[in-house]
DNA sequence: TCTATCACG
DNA sequence: ACGTACGTGATAGAG
């Protein structure tokens, strides 16, 4: 037996979004039409079972109607644009599930459906209607069914002859009649103005058509009602006219071409993953009787490579790609042992003690042979850890990690079970589910690791063309195979180089500063007349408020705030907090910084291997762990002398630092096009005090150091997505003073002010915003009805362009260093990147040449409506190179 | 494990 | 009225 079912699908898709709240999964792609919509897919196919189905849309804007009545639809609100960004991912999972789905130009979706239920009719198929328009009742027949959607999306009322003669006491054909009357205020079809549905329905009944009703005008009840029909009799005609639903569209398909073969969840399930529709996947994956969608349970088959057994898996060697994935004891890569490894093309897996690989010559080659392709799950940590055990590696052209970085820069979870969980629709156990974390963690062994590592090969052959389709999609594909994997590359030559660190320099300080701080202690525990924990915040704060009665000007969550700034306006209340300040100050440089570097440095070359972490920053920037070398002291001369621990690896070389002058607000100068800016940077005007004349409306001999401070705040500000009250907080002014501030700055700068309020409405409008080189951050937070989310947002739709241009500026630079370097050839080496400077090591008499080839890359990293300005110093330590 | 604090750009 | 500056990482204390 056929059954058809025909959807009516902007009308499922309308009733969707505004029965659903405005949800949207991880890239900030609106969903919750798409998954009302396919919610109610669901459900019809399977109540329905249909051996046929179809679903119409409207196309266009112009359809017949308007041209018989100009007004149709008119007073219809625009489709909203988190609705209208949703037709397209609905079309894609129809098209996954194999369902036919038509548009026709100049037609509405009821024409389509009407055509295809005649049709239905003639050959006596049962058909159902699916939709929330009540215009579809007029198509009902004998073999025609409206499956009418009620409030939300998972309820319907289903509507047959029966039906609705019992609601209306009309016949189906009879509805357009109504609406003739009625008329209908969503599509604007006028009817008879102030006929109700009850009129309408009165009337109906007694005269059965609107042709019947304006002939008996003359009998009709009431003074008022004669007149409006009478007056309207052509506007009725009309009315019924634009109600009628084709039934004679010209369509170039027929019920052969909308035949519904259930789908197979294995090739839904990974759609319904990316757009996070958890229920669905659940739903659909137990039709599948739990087979294999959700969990590949499936054992994998590998094998356990040992040295005799090597020479028959040398043609695994010749494919095209293979993956690879080094297990490492910890995530420290500098410093974890390697246990084993694993290799996989499509078919093979294969699975290599460490031994077995460093003695299988054939593998070696294979590995340091640039031209033969490697995919990878974080490309510098494999490379480091690979070469640590004598393994020298080349021809990574894919790095899963970074992949699933640029994809999504917020996401913090790149963990490669974190990846497969999003990406595939299949499930790999967390390191630390294996492992165990903590004291409980424990180490693998024989099969056991086997099987878990050949698992994760076998998943990074899976991912990488999946993650290659979406860098593609996103316009990505660019950015991450000509910028961040170059730069991982430059960043894993900087980590393997490490920095040499002066080891009785570092003691030396210690000691100072150890004596230093049992002198503030004393002298604390002298002024508060008793001894207590000064590291504790609780235990000071109860000293300060409590004992010594000072005033509380900030509390937090747990108590009072004993926080710097607010120290800071204490101090001259009492001889204590200055001293506390300086036993904060101190304590800190002995706890992270003598001690944490000391922890750091290794035994081996003296040297300290910091991880530059590439995948954490949602701007695009890099950090820095293991240790921080990104926060080394400088304000403060006090922790500055930090810095002299840091020197060369090589007698007769030197430190060279070379920092970017005000890489943000130079391109903001360039992002927004202001013209005062770009000028100011032209004629290289030392930026803050150029605002300070601007926002003071002073000249330059007027500007005092104090307004330059303020300027500067206030630059500060407009980097970061200004508000008054995070600039009057900076600053300590009231919220007035910096709103005024503000508001001077930007009417002196124009160009900025309409760029701020472009960048805040196409992110509103995209839901994301993009870097120079296209990097992309999505912020799902930016149409969000709470206040601070929305803010919050806004901020960063404002400062993610500007921080992370100058993040890929910078990247750049340092991609082009390494030929430049070589082209001159240097013997310099780049060891380190805070965000705006590079720090290289090099022997002296190439320190002129360097910085010139250094400045010059660096300023022609990209090309700017302003110049890039870059200062160089070098030094015996890196304090020297200020 | 979470919170407060503070180091950097 | 809402209550924030943007982006990070390390440490110590407290639960």
């Amino acid at each position: 037996m056929d059954k058809l079912v025909l959807i009516d699908g902007n009308s499922i898709a309308f009733r969707a979004f505004y029965a659903l709240p405005l949800l949207t999964n991880q890239s900030g792609t609106f969903t919750n039409a798409a998954y009302g919509f396919t919610m109610m897919l669901m459900k019809v196919l399977e109540e329905e079972k249909p051996t046929h189905v179809l679903v119409a849309f409207d196309a266009g804007r112009v359809t017949f109607r308007h041209t018989s009545y100009g007004d149709y639809k008119g007073k219809r609100d625009k489709t909203p644009g988190e609705l209208s960004e949703q037709f397209p991912l609905i079309k894609e999972i129809l098209d996954t599930l194999e369902i036919r789905h038509f548009e026709l130009d100049g037609y509405e979706a009821d024409d389509i459906i009407g055509t295809m239920a005649c049709a239905g009719d003639e050959q006596k198929i049962a058909t159902t209607i699916v939709t929330g328009d009540k215009d579809l009742l007029q198509l009902v027949t004998e073999h025609v069914t409206v499956l009418m959607t009620k409030k939300g999306v998972s309820d319907a009322q289903r509507y047959d002859i029966a039906e609705i003669d019992q609601r209306y006491g009309l016949k189906p054909k009879q509805i357009i009649d109504l609406k003739g009357l009625m008329g209908d205020s969503s599509d604007n079809i006028p009817g008879i103005p102030g006929v109700g549905e009850k009129t309408a329905l009165k009337l109906l009944h007694q005269y059965g058509s609107v042709e019947e009703v304006l002939a008996n005008v003359a009998d009709l009840p009431g003074k008022k009602l004669k007149e409006r029909v009478g007056e309207n009799k052509a506007q009725a005609l009309m009315s019924k006219e634009l109600a009628t639903i084709m039934c004679e569209t010209p369509l170039d398909f027929s019920l052969s071409d909308i035949i519904y073969r259930p789908f197979e969840p294995a090739k839904v399930a990974p759609l319904f993953k990316k757009l996070e529709f958890k229920s669905l996947l659940k739903r659909i994956s137990q039709e599948d009787e739990e087979s294999s969608v959700l969990s590949v349970v499936k054992e994998l088959t590998y094998h356990l490579l040992t040295e005799k057994d090597t020479s028959k898996w040398e043609k695994l060697l010749r494919e095209d790609q293979l993956s690879l994935y080094v297990e490492m004891s910890s995530p420290s890569y500098h410093r974890a042992e390697v246990s084993a490894l694993a290799l996989s093309s499509d078919h093979d897996h294969l699975f290599l003690p460490i031994e077995v690989a460093q003695g299988w010559e054939a593998f070696r080659e294979w590995l340091a042979d640039p031209s033969k392709k490697k995919c990878a799950y974080d490309v510098k940590g494999t490379q480091i850890a690979l070469k640590r055990n004598g393994l020298d590696s080349a021809g990574f052209t894919f790095d899963v990690m970074l992949a699933s970085y640029i994809i999504n820069p917020s996401e913090s979870a790149h963990e490669l079970s974190d990846i497969v969980e999003r990406k595939l629709d299949a499930s790999l156990p967390a390191d630390d589910e294996v492992y165990g974390k903590g004291a409980k963690r424990r180490s693998l062994q024989g099969e056991e690791l086997a099987a878990h590592l050949t698992r994760k090969t076998e998943t990074l052959t899976r991912l990488q063309p999946v993650l290659e389709e979406e860098l593609e999609e996103s316009g990505l594909s660019t950015l991450y195979f000509e910028l961040e994997l170059p730069v991982s590359h430059v960043l894993t030559e900087m980590e393997w180089q490490g920095v040499k660190v002066d080891k009785e320099g570092l003691q030396e300080l210690g000691k100072l500063l150890s004596a230093q701080l049992k002198e503030l202690t004393s002298k604390i525990y002298d002024l508060a007349g008793t001894e207590f924990n000064i590291n504790s915040p609780k235990q000071l704060g109860e000293i300060l408020f409590d004992k010594l009665g000072l005033p509380v000007l900030k509390k937090t969550k747990t108590g009072y705030s004993t926080s710097a700034d607010v120290l800071e306006k204490l101090a001259p209340q009492h001889e204590i907090v200055e001293e506390i300040l300086h036993y904060r100050q101190v304590s800190k440089l002995i706890s992270t910084y003598v001690e944490g570097l000391m922890k750091e440095r290794s035994e081996e070359d003296g040297k300290i291997h910091t991880r530059f972490q590439q995948a954490i920053a949602a701007t695009g920037r890099l950090s820095s762990t293991d240790p921080n070398l990104q926060n080394i002291p400088i304000r403060m001369e006090e922790g500055r002398r930090i810095r002299k621990v840091f020197i060369p690896s090589r007698e007769n070389w030197l430190l060279l630092a070379a920092d970017y002058s005000q890489i943000e607000l130079r391109v903001l100068a360039h992002l927004s096009a202001d013209e005062n800016l770009i000028e100011a940077f032209h004629s290289d005007m030392d930026i803050h005090t150029k605002t300070a004349m601007d926002v003071f409306k002073v000249k330059e001999e007027e500007v005092t150091s104090q307004m330059r401070r303020q300027a500067k705040a206030v630059n500060f500000g407009i980097v970061y997505g200004i508000s008054d009250y995070g600039l009057s907080q900076s600053l300590n002014i009231t919220r007035k003073e910096a709103a005024e501030f503000i508001e001077r700055y930007l009417e002196s700068y124009p160009g900025v002010h309409k760029y701020m309020e472009d960048i805040v409405k196409k992110a509103k409008k995209d839901g994301y915003v993009t870097t120079m080189l296209e990097r992309r951050r999505y912020l799902p937070d930016i149409n969000s009805p709470n206040f601070n989310r929305r803010s919050f947002a806004e901020r960063t739709a404002m400062n993610t362009p500007i921080q992370g241009s100058a993040a890929d500026i910078i990247k750049k630079a340092m991609v082009a260093m390494k030929s430049a370097l070589d082209e001159a050839d240097l013997s310099a080496t780049l060891l380190l990147q805070v965000h705006d400077e590079l720090i290289f090591e090099a022997p002296e008499e190439e320190l002129e040449t360097l910085s010139e080839v250094v400045c010059r890359v660096m300023e022609e990293a990209v090309e700017l409506s302003v110049p890039l300005r870059v200062d160089v110093d070098t030094g015996k330590t890196w304090y020297d190179a200020k």
